[in-house]
DNA sequence: GTCCATGTAGACAAACCTGTCTACACTGGT
DNA sequence: ACCAGTGTAGACAGGTTTGTCTACATGGAC
């Protein structure tokens, strides 16, 4: 993904604090990251925080948003970009995700992670996951040809998606998990 | 799953320590329960506690080991029931899962949980998950029939199930998910 | 009978967490 | 000139966490 160059230089301290906050949820998780850290990372007053957001909670929804709208943003631009003109179009997808895979910094799917790591205790993280993956499972749909089963099978693509990124999270090589998902999705090229 | 009757009845104070963290860890998280509530909950002093475990870590490691056992009985047990004479085995893998999906105490894999947990600051949780999913996979490819590339069909299946497992942890109905994996092991059927 | 493993109850230290608060400084709009 | 908005530094309260420690009880092996 993208490398989120994070400068402090020209960025108010509202952004500078969500950007903190998104990177380091990323790295160690929510729970383990405290909001004195986040604090300190972002250069920024506790006062200063807490006027901006109301609560680590808020933070993490706050910081959610972001990541939907990011990650949207890198997974239909890697698809525009891994598509060529005379191939099913889906084969675009084991390559852009391969991007991210192979990034040092993946940690697997951030909705994933905080929906496991909060579930049911911060209300909104469940809903959040649920609407991020339905607008992903949308951005695979195009890439399948008109039918009545589309649907169906962009869920189904989904579903092998979020297998092959859990694998890839634990698992050392993420190139295995690659293969697999194109083996997967093989059937569904047309 | 098992009901997991948990009897505090005759179990030793090491047993009943155990089963009660499985349950507590598995339903709201590992970070999320504190030491104090196990032991609570297992009606044992914090001595004893300490004398069976020297540490929440080494507990969790422990749990772990009890999950794998646990779960691969249950599994090994259940694609067995499902299997019928004159049908591909592989197709007891759905049935199989539905039982566990549809567990109102399901709440996904405890491993892929744990290790997105506590991922890198607990090691030995990865290398458990690793092991974990390598026998679930072992115990995919008994499923399918001989052939050069069944270890690389084992994989991908397993890739499919775990993404179900984790969209039917946080979607609502299991069904979904299930219904979108039949789909994707249909080329499989042979 | 004595000893020791195993158990209970609960106080305690030290660290860490979130969120509030005081006191002060800079800047742009009116 | 003034004031509202935004910023900094850091003390503080009240809670939670893990892990240690004291003091005492019980039951079986020898």
């Amino acid at each position: 993904m993208k490398p989120a160059t994070l400068e402090p230089g020209r960025l108010s301290a509202h952004d500078r604090i969500l950007l903190t906050a998104h990177d380091l949820f990323y790295r160690h998780g929510v729970r383990a990251t405290g909001i004195d850290l986040v604090i300190a990372e972002s250069g920024v007053a506790k006062l200063t925080f807490y006027r901006h957001f109301p609560s680590k909670n808020a933070l993490v929804l706050a910081v959610l948003d972001h990541r939907h709208r990011r990650w949207m943003a890198w997974f239909t631009d890697a698809l525009a970009r891994h598509r060529s003109r005379n191939r099913p179009a889906l084969e675009a997808l084991v390559p852009a995700l391969a991007e991210w895979f192979h990034d040092k910094n993946f940690r697997g799917c951030a909705f994933l992670n905080t929906v496991i790591e909060l579930g049911g205790t911060l209300p909104g993280v469940m809903a959040a996951c649920r609407l991020h993956k339905q607008d992903m499972t949308a951005a695979i749909a195009e890439l399948l040809p008109a039918s009545r089963q589309r649907k169906r099978q962009a869920l189904a693509i989904a579903i092998a998606v979020d297998g092959a990124i859990v694998h890839a999270q634990f698992e050392r090589d993420a190139k295995a998990s690659l293969k697999a998902l194109d083996g997967l999705l093989h059937p569904y090229f047309g």
